[in-house]
DNA sequence: AATGGGTGTTGCACACAGTGCAACATGAAC
DNA sequence: GTTCATGTTGCACTGTGTGCAACACCCATT
């Protein structure tokens, strides 16, 4: 819509990558040097990149201060993460909460195992959409055309023998999904680790956000994490009932 | 320097307070809706931005995947983190490291105390700047004059009565840190929060990064935490020689 | 010191992208 | 149905962003 600022923006992804310089920039977004130039300074006043000692740009730290506020005025986040916690100390697993937004899925909170091998993830990280539990949950929910819309324009990688293959097997996975009320990932994204999960549900019976327990194989089997679905589902509800409560007429 | 771009990109810190409709977005930036309406738009395009249910605009999941990108591509703190982890092992206390940019300190990774009582901080957020360990240690390390008039420039917040009060003693305090190459703070940004900390630097050895140990009072006396100043500082050196010998040249 | 290549930076004239206005949609409230 | 509040579209104008070319700077190399 606006080509200046979409120039601009277009640099950050760029610069995600590893630092650059001017000529490179210009380069890469086929402009003049003048021009990046420009667009540069503007981004490093607000503090988006950073000038680093060789005169190569890198993203700057606004960018994480943005990132950290945006999460924390999240509600649902706010009102979950005790009970989060609450899960971890009684299980000990990593416990995740994640929410759908524009084709992605992606963790905002995070409560660590308390054993010593523990699953790689972090905040921010958009999560991998065919085969997470959470995705799963999120994706379930969403009106059929949008879902199966989604569900045809996304990639399928095997990250495993036990990732959902296509779009046919992830839509039949979702219709599942939504039919029992909570969703497994058993191996489909790593072999080794299993993830159980439950829906967060608005006082409008939507699904704002998704919650998992995640454990490698080499700690439980999936036999014993799935003894732990009633009191995953149990959480799932009390910040359900919680986050409905306080935000009556509030959507999101 | 650019008017678009600027406009645009001042609609971010806007919308980390809160929450907005087109109209408050225009009239914070003294713009036309219209106007505000197409960089709206632009930034909608790029994920920075996202429409919840109300049609209010709320910072975007662009973001997040950004600032995570950004953080992972910092060599420091991948050389850093296993020995960060491995100090927490042994003395059980929340470990975190920092850098410094543009006037800003923050906390680039951290390893969460295993004692029940922990301290309030988050990776991307920025630090306070008067009083942590780890800013003195940054700051200390700057080329006089910079330091001079950062110093002059900063607000002191008395956030105990054993804050930093005003610029003097603050360029005083660096004096000393730089003097002995370690730094506390001693219930200076939260009355019973205590922290050590100690330098890690490149090869020519300007201070690339910081890393601390904090405590709480109820866990650990002041006493008892300095007694950990010697692996600190190892785990400081270590991190040093690792970072150093791997980027021989290269500067940062 | 002097030369040269590789950078980043500045000033300027032109034109087109961004602007604000006013008219138009939309949808909620009553 | 009417009213109000809010988001959206089309359009003419001009001011902002553009690319160019000249310039400044750094560091190698001789």
């Amino acid at each position: 819509m606006s080509q200046t600022v979409d120039r601009a923006l277009s640099i950050l992804p760029l610069l995600a990558e590893g630092p650059a310089n001017l000529e490179q920039v210009a380069g890469r977004l086929g402009v003049h040097k003048s021009t990046a130039l420009r667009l540069l300074r503007t981004l490093h006043e607000h503090g988006m990149v950073y000038r680093q000692g060789d005169q190569r740009y890198r993203l700057g730290a606004r960018l994480f201060a943005l990132a950290q506020q945006a999460v924390e005025n999240l509600d649902v986040r706010e009102i979950a993460h005790p009970h989060l916690v609450e899960l971890n100390e009684k299980c000990g697993h990593t416990v995740h909460l994640a929410v759908y937004e524009e084709n992605e899925v992606l963790y905002i909170d995070k409560v660590e195992s308390r054993y010593p091998v523990r699953m790689y993830s972090r905040i921010g990280k958009p999560v991998a959409i065919t085969v997470a539990a959470v995705a799963k949950l999120l994706l379930a929910d969403l009106p059929e055309a949008e879902r199966r819309a989604l569900a045809e324009k996304l990639d399928y990688p095997l990250y495993t023998s036990r990732s959902t293959p296509n779009a046919t097997a992830f839509l039949a996975e979702l219709a599942k999904v939504r039919e029992q009320g909570w969703a497994t990932d058993l191996g489909g994204h790593e072999e080794s680790i299993n993830c159980v999960g439950a829906p967060i549900r608005g006082a409008d019976g939507r699904v704002v956000a998704a919650m998992s327990v995640s454990a490698p194989n080499v700690v439980v089997t999936a036999e014993e994490l799935l003894t732990l679905l009633p009191s995953v589902r149990r959480t799932a509800d009390a910040i359900s009932r919680e986050y409905s409560g306080n935000t009556p007429q509030k959507d999101q």
